[in-house]
DNA sequence: CTGAAAGCGCTAACAA
DNA sequence: TTGTTAGCGCTTTCAG
C-alpha cells in the first residue's frame, strides 16, 4: 500500500533516481528514518522488548506491517552469532524411518522457533564430508546426525572443534561423547527372536545384516546371542549381508531359501528389507504368516496397512525425532553438560506375517 | 593446532587476557594477519579467483586449512544477498509422495551448490503462513512451494512482492502467475477410469475428494468428465470426500460400500487413500483384484510391492521434483523471464488390484 | 596482482 | 525511555 505510484523511470538505466543507496527493501534504518527514531529502538520495538514505551512499540510494529519489513536473519546472525537453524543429516528420506524422525523433528523445531536445514548423503562417506562441511558453513545453533554407514569419529572432529552442539540419532559412532538418542536394538532383536522361537521356529534367517551401522550391529548381535542362548548354531548361510532396503530384503530371502537347510523364519534389519522379503517369499510360493514367518523392525506407518500387517519391532520415531529435537535445544542451551544418551525400549508388536511353526 | 599452550586463566574472568575481540572462530582477517595479505587477498584467493597468483592462491588455501577456517555464509550472504538456500515448503513429509519430491529436489539443488531449508504446515493455513514468513527471512534464493489446501492468491502475496523466485510443485493456486511443475491429474483420473470402464466396471467410487486443493480438483473433473462421456451418472453416495490419508482410505470405502447400490471398484485421490482402501475392503471380506476394483495415483515406491500390487497412475515425483528444483534456479538467474508450466503426462501402471467386473 | 575502505542489516553496550 | 556508536565476517569497487 504505497500511497505514491511508481513514476516510469523515463530513460533512466533501473537506478531509482533518488538515492542508489541499498538494495530497495526495508530495513530498520529505513523505518527508523520514517518515524525519526533510532535503529536501536525499532529494533528493540519490533521484539517486543519492555525497554521501549508501549506507544511507540505499537508504533514501530504497525509501520513495519505496512512497510511490509521482513526481519534478515542473516544479518542478525552475524551480529548475534545465532541463526535459529538446527541442522539435520541423514542419509535417506525417501525411507519411512527417517521421514518419520524428520517430521518429528520438524515438528518440534518449529514449536521452538527454530527451522530444519537439511542435508541427506544416501550413505556415501564423501558426499556426507561435503554435506556436512557446508551445512556447517550455514552456522546452525545445532545438528542433529545419523551418520552414514561406515562413519568414523574423525569423520566429525572438525564438527566438534567448532563447537558445534551435535546429537545423534538412531546410529552411533563408537568414541564420540556426543549426546544420542535411539533405540535398545540388540533388546529388539532379542524380542523378534524369542517370538520367533516360541512360535517352534528353529532355522531363523537375517535379512540386511551390516556391521558398519550400529543399529545392524545391536540388532545381528541380539540375534547371536539368543540363537546361542538357545543352543542354536549360526549359520551365515541364511545371515544375508545388505543395507536396508525393499531391493535387498526380496534379494536376501531368496538367498536364504536357496540354502541346503532353509529357514522357515526370517527378522529383518528393518520394516523396508522385511516388505521386501514379503514380496521375495510371493515369487517363491510361500506366504509370510503362513509358510513362512517374517518379523520387521521400526514400525513404520505401512507396517500395519501390509496384508498380511506385519509383525514389527516398534522403535516410537516420533518420540525418537521429538526427544532428539530437545536434547539438541538443551545442549545449545548448555553446551558444557555431560552428553546424554536416551535409549528407548523397543516392543514387539505381533501382526499377521508370523505364526507358529510346522514342519 | 595451536602451538601456543592456553595459558590458565588464573583469577581472570573468562576474558583472555590477550585481546577480547572477535569470537575466536577463524575469520578472514585473521588468516590475513597470519599471512601478512589484505582480507581482500584472502577471500578472492579461497574462491579461487584467477585475480590472485598462483603461489598466493595454494599459500592461503593451505593455510586456511591448517587454521581449521569455515566460511561464514550468514556474512557473505548479508554482502552479496545471496544465501543458495532453497526454501521448500510442504505439508507433509510422512506422505512418501511428497519425501519422493523433497529427495528429489534435495538431490538436484546439492548438485548446485545449494541447500534445502525445510518447513511443512499439515495442510494448515495459519501454519503455513507462519512458516512461510520465517523461512522468508531467511533470504532463501528461492522458494519450491506445494500449497496447503484452501490457499489463496492472497496468502502468498507478501512472498511475491518481495520478489521472492518461487515455484509451485504440484499443487496450483489459480491466479497466481508463478512457475509450475506438475501432473495432468485430469488426464490421469481419466486413465484410470477408462481401464475400470474397460474392465466392464459401471458403478466406481471415487475416494479422497477435495475442492480444496488443485489436484483434487482436476482428478475429480476428470473422474466426472469420464462418467459422463459414458453416459453413467455421477453419485454422490459413491464419492467419499477427505484428504487423501491412509486412515480416510479405510474409512472412504467403508462408507462407499455401505450404499444402497454399492461400487464394484474405486479409484482413488492417491496411493495412500489406495492403501487405506484395499485394508478396509478386507475387514467387509473383499479382496481388491477379486472382488473389487482399486486404482491409486502416484506410484509411490511401496505400491509396487503391495498385495496384491496396486494398480495406479504413475506421477514421476523423481522427475517432477528435479524439474522444479531447476526451474527455480533459472527463475533465479532470470527472474524476469516468463512463468512456465511444465506438466508431465501421467501413465498407467496396470498391476493386481484391478480385475474384470464380475456380476 | 594486491591493499584500503566501505558497507550489507542488524544488535548490544554505553550514554544521554 | 531513547540515541550513538561500533562491529559481526564477508565482498567489492577503486587505487596502487
Amino acid at each position: 500500500m504505497t500511497d505514491d505510484a511508481q513514476p516510469a523511470a523515463a530513460d533512466l538505466p533501473d537506478v531509482p533516481a533518488s538515492a542508489p543507496l541499498g538494495r530497495g527493501r526495508v530495513t530498520l534504518q529505513i523505518i527508523a528514518q520514517h518515524l525519526a527514531v533510532s535503529t536501536a529502538t525499532v529494533s528493540l520495538a519490533l521484539r517486543g522488548s519492555p525497554l521501549v514505551a508501549e506507544a511507540t512499540r505499537s508504533r514501530v510494529q504497525s509501520i513495519a506491517r505496512q512497510m511490509g519489513y521482513s526481519y534478515n536473519r542473516s544479518a542478525a546472525s552475524l551480529r548475534t552469532d545465532r541463526t535459529n537453524i538446527l541442522a539435520v543429516g541423514f542419509h535417506d528420506i525417501t525411507n519411512p524411518y527417517f521421514a518419520e524422525l524428520l517430521a518429528a523433528i520438524e515438528e518440534t523445531a518449529t514449536g521452538h522457533g527454530r527451522s530444519i536445514l537439511l542435508g541427506t548423503y544416501a550413505e556415501n562417506l564423501d558426499r556426507q564430508d561435503r554435506v556436512l562441511t557446508t551445512l556447517k558453513e550455514y552456522r546452525p545453533d545445532g545438528m542433529i546426525l545419523c551418520p552414514a554407514a561406515g562413519s568414523v569419529a574423525a569423520d566429525f572432529a572438525h564438527l566438534l572443534e567448532a563447537g558445534l552442539p551435535i546429537v545423534q540419532l538412531s546410529r552411533e559412532i563408537p568414541g564420540l561423547a556426543l549426546d544420542f538418542v535411539g533405540s535398545d536394538d540388540r533388546h529388539g532383536a532379542v524380542l523378534a527372536m524369542e517370538h520367533l522361537l516360541g512360535l517352534g521356529h528353529r532355522r531363523i534367517a537375517f535379512l540386511g545384516e551390516s556391521q558398519r551401522i550400529s543399529t545392524g550391529r545391536n540388532r545381528f548381535t541380539g540375534y547371536c546371542e539368543t540363537l546361542a542362548r538357545h543352543g542354536l548354531p549360526l549359520d551365515r548361510a541364511i545371515v544375508h549381508s545388505a543395507q536396508g532396503t525393499r531391493e535387498n530384503g526380496l534379494k536376501g530371502i531368496q538367498a536364504v531359501l536357496a540354502a541346503a537347510d532353509p529357514p522357515s523364519a526370517a527378522i529383518c534389519f528393518n520394516d523396508l528389507t522385511a516388505f521386501g522379503a514379503m514380496l521375495g517369499l510371493r515369487h517363491c510360493g510361500l506366504e509370510a504368516g503362513v509358510d513362512f514367518s517374517l518379523v520387521g523392525c521400526d514400525d513404520v506407518q505401512e507396517a500395519a496397512q501390509w496384508y498380511p500387517a506385519l509383525t514389527t519391532i516398534k522403535n516410537f520415531q516420533d518420540e525418537m525425532g521429538r526427544k532428539s529435537a530437545e536434547f539438541l535445544l538443551e545442549r545449545i542451551a548448555d553446551p558444557n553438560a555431560q552428553p546424554r544418551r536416551l535409549i528407548l525400549t523397543p516392543e514387539l508388536v505381533v501382526r499377521g506375517s508370523t505364526a507358529p511353526f510346522r514342519g
